[in-house]
RNA sequence: GUGGUUGUAGCUCAGUUGGUUAGAGCAUCGGUUUGUGGUGCCGAGGGUCGAGGGUUCGACUCCCUUCAUCCACCCCA
């Protein structure tokens, strides 16, 4: 018989429970946000149909969904030629149809079409699960990671937009995330067009905004060397360089956007108009910067988009997202316009770890564990605890009787290692006064209570 | 897919120019006057040094192959 070394696939993790009690904090702040502004949680399958996931996200994203081999003897079904030809694309479609989902959004507009009659909209979701992609693992980035969505579909108002920025605010200010520590950047993909348009280049569009995705990393030299080398002409790059290089708050980059903007190009004077009146209504102003050079990569934005960003260590964006207004068309439910972002759960989390938000946080509840010295002083535990219980107090027996002349160490590092707050001992001299002997773990003093005065006594604990 | 990092005890890591029986801390278990813990002291168990091959009298150490890992790029949460 071998023996294996256990280990988890590439990318995934582990929980254990300190781990889970902050994950739980963080959705738990999130989903309390959510529904404070009215949103209704759904959830889809871990799987999808390959033909509702495959082409929405480029060629790469084709390439990072996970698949799903068919069940029974698939490879009596696979198509000889592709098998021939070692053609793994080829036979893919003949061994397999199914895959695990690579982001909530799909999903979402695949459930939005198949519900439309049930739905009242404007519709308001959210959805917290998770997802999975091929990627390579590295820091911040996993195979398996969960989503925290929320998404308006079925409405063309910016006053959605303006209800999302508010959730952000919102949930960050809840977890501590202050203005100092996160920056959440705002832009608009009718101005991009719009610039595009005002250079000259509105049919290399997608280039410029995958290069000027990348100017906070390489800089401008590189963004620029990289689209002339996609044969931007000069005098566009120029033009380019000037609208990138202004700086200015909010307000006065959009008197700028439209000075520019308005003249050469409807589009951008729209996108401009966009971004004026979504600011006109936010509330706390400050937290937002209005930044050109945010482009996103997924190209179903059509209007405003965002990203949030920590600002103080090296992190992914922990949170993201735009107005599409075509996703449904593509399952054949078209002029619906949507509006959405998400939470990245687990990069949050891994920014709390590393700023030390968590130390603040009280997570785990306050405890108490009941030792019995025999059998007979099990029982009598087993009483007081299922009274504790029946109050809402939560109580733990440890379930070995440190039995004659036993010693309490195990149970006392056991209740070290738990973190209980109290620990009761039962032995003999208590059964015969009936009393409860509960020491503080952290002072070491002993008290004796009867059980009413034990219920009082924990309920001003906590 | 491209480039780099690191693989030694359950975990985190030492291990000198190649040299006898491979170490530490933490963790585990036991002991330290058999009713009291987290910090003391003593002790024990636990390793084909990631895997395979090569060079050598001799390899944890050098070379090749391979696998895994983490990080950066690409892309993204």
């Amino acid at each position: 018989m071998s023996k294996f070394k256990p280990a988890l696939p590439k990318g995934t993790r582990d929980f254990g429970p300190e781990v889970l009690a902050g994950r739980n904090y963080i959705i738990d702040t999130i989903k309390d946000v959510y529904e404070l502004f009215g949103f209704a949680p759904i959830e889809t399958p871990t799987m999808e149909l390959l033909s509702t996931l495959m082409g929405k996200y480029g060629d790469e994203g084709d390439q990072l969904l996970f698949k799903i081999i068919n069940s029974g003897d698939y490879l009596s079904k696979a198509d000889e030629n592709a098998l021939q030809r070692k053609s793994s694309t080829g036979l893919l479609k003949s061994i397999s149809n199914k895959g695990l989902r690579y982001d909530l959004t799909v999903p979402f507009a695949r459930y939005v079409v198949m519900n439309r009659n049930d739905i009242a909209f404007p519709f308001k979701r959210y959805q917290i699960q998770p997802v999975w992609r091929a990627d390579k693992p590295q820091k911040g980035r996993y195979r398996e990671f969960v989503q925290c969505d929320a998404d308006i579909i079925g409405s063309n108002s910016l006053l959605n937009e303006v209800e999302l920025l508010s959730i952000m605010t919102e949930v960050f200010d809840r977890l501590k995330l202050s203005k100092d520590l996160i920056e959440i950047k705002i832009n608009n993909r009718k101005v991009l067009e719009g610039i595009s348009e005002a250079i000259g280049a509105s049919d290399q569009f997608r280039d410029i905004t995958v290069a000027i995705d990348k100017l906070d990393k390489i800089g401008m030299e590189k963004v620029l060397e990289e689209l002339k080398s996609k044969n931007l002409s000069e005098e566009a790059c120029t033009k380019l360089q000037k609208f990138l290089s202004f700086s200015g708050d909010f307000a006065v980059t959009l008197d700028y956007l439209e000075k520019e903007l308005s003249p050469v190009s409807q589009t951008g004077a729209k996108g401009v108009e966009e971004l004026r009146e979504t600011f006109a209504l936010l509330e706390n102003k400050d937290r937002f910067t209005l930044d050109l050079t945010l482009a996103r990569g997924l190209n179903y934005y059509t209007g405003a988009i965002f990203e949030v960003v920590p600002k103080t260590i090296k992190m992914g964006s922990i949170s993201g997202g735009g107005r599409y207004d075509d996703l449904t068309d593509i399952f054949g439910m078209p002029d619906v316009s949507g509006v959405g972002f998400s939470f990245g759960l687990d990069r949050i989390y891994d920014t709390m770890q590393e700023l030390n938000l968590f130390s603040a946080i009280n997570l785990s509840a306050a405890s108490i564990l009941f030792i019995g010295k025999n059998e007979e002083a099990q029982l009598f535990n087993l009483d007081k605890v299922r009274q504790l219980r029946k109050k809402g107090l939560p109580a733990e027996i440890y379930p070995e009787a440190a039995i004659s002349g036993g010693k309490l160490k195990k149970q006392m590092k056991y209740a070290n290692r738990r973190n209980f707050s109290n620990v009761v001992v039962t032995g003999v001299n208590e059964m015969e006064q009936r009393i409860i002997k509960v020491k503080t773990m952290e002072t070491g003093q002993e008290n004796s209570y009867s059980i009413s005065e034990l219920i009082i006594h924990l309920q001003q604990q906590s």
